[in-house]
DNA sequence: CGGGACTCCTGAGGGC
DNA sequence: TGCCCTCAGGAGTCCC
């Protein structure tokens, strides 16, 4: 399940492979996603180059020379892998099954040495392609909150967004229009750091809370990134390698085991709140 | 306008 | 061994 580091991750073995590499042809292989892939669309990318690539919240865009832009979300299971043009071989080293590996495909970019591969099991994911010269003007982009690594997410700003709400601190940490990039896992991991419980209501988050949510949002997010990400079920980044992140987790899918920090005898909880798994340790986080 | 419930999808895993 | 059931999760949509 890609959240933001795991995004990152993606976007820079992408950039790695395919900045400034010019787009021999595009083949949809089942345009059956999200949003279903059009071939009239895809298809003007043939001959572009690519500029630059970026990450906005859980999002990776492609800028091409001529303002065609990719918009991708990974959704679920969404990830890129890399197979040679004339080897045809596919690098399955990384994947136990490989028939798993390949039925799922949706999309092949060709380039001069190498294919870029679409792939999605559940096809929550999507790709959009743009024309615009203004990013912000993307709709899916245009309602998202900051960037948890940027200077502009600090304390001012999250007390600010929740100091009068009713829902819950996890709901809020979890809404993309105020912290853009963090998802289910790693907001459960960033409660139990901060010691706060999961149903708390953003009005009854004191200042020293939302201090150590800031500092510990920051801190879990760029530890994640420097670990490769956390690889759970089939992520995998698009050199095909895993992250190392989830064996730092403390709560998550950690169910009737003993909290982690010091001198707490609490035991991991698991509740539901709207359809997410939420873990915490009712004795540390209150 | 805010917020909760529901929806898309498929593989994994548990029960029998 | 195999079938059936449930569950996971992001984000858009619907509805109160």
């Amino acid at each position: 399940m890609p959240e933001l580091p795991e995004v990152e991750i993606t976007k820079r073995s992408l950039t790695k492979q395919i900045l400034l590499k010019k787009v021999n042809s595009v083949t949809i292989i089942n345009p059956k996603l999200r949003y279903n892939l059009k071939k009239e669309k895809l298809s003007t990318l043939k001959g572009k180059v690519i500029k630059q690539i970026k990450r906005r919240s859980k999002y990776i865009l492609i800028i091409f020379n001529d303002m065609n832009i990719l918009l991708i979300h990974l959704g679920m299971t969404g990830r890129f892998y890399f197979t040679k043009n004339q080897s045809k071989k596919i690098d399955t080293s990384f994947y136990n099954n490989k028939s798993i590996m390949t039925k799922h495909d949706h999309l092949k970019i060709k380039f001069k040495n190498f294919d870029l591969i679409y792939n999605d099991i559940r096809k929550f994911g999507f790709i959009k392609r743009y024309r615009s010269k203004h990013i912000t003007s993307i709709d899916h982009l245009s309602k998202l909150g900051c960037e948890p690594l940027t200077k502009e997410f600090c304390f001012n700003y999250l007390k600010k967004k929740i100091f009068n709400k009713k829902s819950s601190i996890k709901n809020l940490l979890m809404n993309q229009s105020i912290i853009a990039g963090l998802g289910n896992i790693y907001v459960n991991e960033v409660l139990y750091f901060s010691k706060i419980r999961p149903d708390k209501q953003g009005h009854e988050i004191g200042d020293s809370e939302i201090r150590r949510l800031v500092k510990e949002i920051k801190k879990i997010l760029k530890n994640a990134i420097f670990a490769g990400g956390s690889t759970i079920n089939n992520y995998h980044n698009s050199e095909g390698k895993i992250g190392s992140y989830q064996k730092n987790f403390k709560v998550y899918d950690r169910e009737g085991k003993d909290c982690f920090h010091l001198g707490c005898s609490g035991i991991i909880r698991r509740t539901n709140c709207s359809g997410r798994s939420i873990f915490y340790c009712p004795k540390c986080q209150t």
